[in-house]
DNA sequence: GTTGCACTTGAAGTCGACTTGAGGTCAAGC
DNA sequence: GCTTGACCTCAAGTCGACTTCAAGTGCAAC
C-alpha cells in the first residue's frame, strides 16, 4: 500500500532530491524504509498537492509547513486563506494598473515615453513603492 | 549641475552601493568624479525611475538594460510593452481563479479542505502547473 | 557473484539583486 | 595637521527553493 520514493516522484511529478528535501524541511514525511529507500503512504501524494497548491498562491514552504498540524493532517487556517485572498486581490488591481499603463505607453504617439504624461505617471508610481510586489514571478529555475 | 553620487541616492531613495551596482551592470553612466566621488547627470533620475517601473513590471535587470540604446536615451521597444501587458493579463486571470477559490475555501463548511470539491479542484489545477507562476512576490531581501 | 541502477548521505552550487565587510582615499572642518 | 565622514574597490555573504555532486549502499537481474 505504501509507495516507494521513485513512484512518489513519478506521480508526483518531482525529482526525488525535491521529497528529501521537503522531508527535510518537515513538510511531508515517510513511513519508513525499504532498506535505504522511503516509503510514503499514499496520502502524501494530498499533501504534495497542497504544497503546490501554497506554492502558487504564494506561501513560503515555512508556512505551508505551519498549516499541517503536527499529525499531519492539514489544518488550515481559514483566516489565514481569507488574508492571502486580500491580498491577491490588491495585487490584482496594481497589475491591473500596470497593465493599462503599459498598453498605453505601447500605443503612446509621444516620440519618447519621457515625454507621455501618463507613462511619467507610472514612473512615479513605481517609484513611490505603490506599485510593488506587483510583478510577475520569474519562473523559478 | 551635475548631481553627487549621494545626491542621486537621496532623491531616488537607492542606496549609494545600488547605485554604484547598477552602474556596473551597465543599467547607468556617471558623468565623470569629482575627487573620488561618482558624478551623475539629473538625467539619471529619470533612469532610475524607468528601471523601478520596469522592475515592478517583472522585467530583469538583464532586460531593462537592454532597453537603454547604448547613448542612455531609453529605447524601449513597444512590442516587448504589449507583451508584457499580455503577460499580465493572463496573470491576471489567474491569480483571480486562485484569489475566487481562496476565498471559497475560508468559506466552505466541509470539516476538511481536502473534502471540499472546489478545494481539490485548486489543488489539482495547481499540481497541473495552471496557476504556475502566479504567486505574489516575496519581497526581495 | 557481479553488474547496474535507483536510491542514500552531506556538502556545495545555482539564480538574481542586492547587501555587507574589510581596508583604503579624499575633502572639509576644527 | 588631524579627525571625521562619505565615498572608493573588490570580495564575499544573503535569501529561498532547490539542484548537483561525490561517494556509498542495497536489491534485482543476469
Amino acid at each position: 500500500m505504501d509507495l516507494d520514493i521513485g513512484q512518489v516522484a513519478a506521480r508526483s511529478g518531482l525529482p526525488p532530491a525535491t521529497l528529501r528535501y521537503y522531508e527535510a524541511r518537515g513538510l511531508i514525511a515517510s513511513v519508513g524504509r525499504r532498506g535505504l529507500r522511503r516509503q510514503y503512504d499514499a496520502s502524501v501524494l494530498d499533501q504534495l498537492a497542497l504544497i503546490a497548491l501554497g506554492k502558487v498562491a504564494g506561501f513560503s514552504l515555512d508556512e505551508i509547513g505551519q498549516m499541517f498540524s503536527t499529525h499531519g493532517a492539514p489544518c488550515i487556517d481559514r483566516d489565514r486563506l481569507s488574508e492571502r485572498a486580500d491580498a491577491l486581490e490588491e495585487q490584482i488591481q496594481r497589475l491591473g494598473a500596470l497593465r493599462d499603463g503599459l498598453r498605453h505607453a505601447a500605443r503612446c504617439p509621444a516620440p519618447s515615453h519621457l515625454e507621455c504624461p501618463t507613462f511619467r505617471r507610472l514612473m512615479q508610481l513605481a517609484n513611490r513603492g505603490k506599485l510593488r510586489q506587483a510583478g510577475p514571478q520569474h519562473p523559478p529555475g
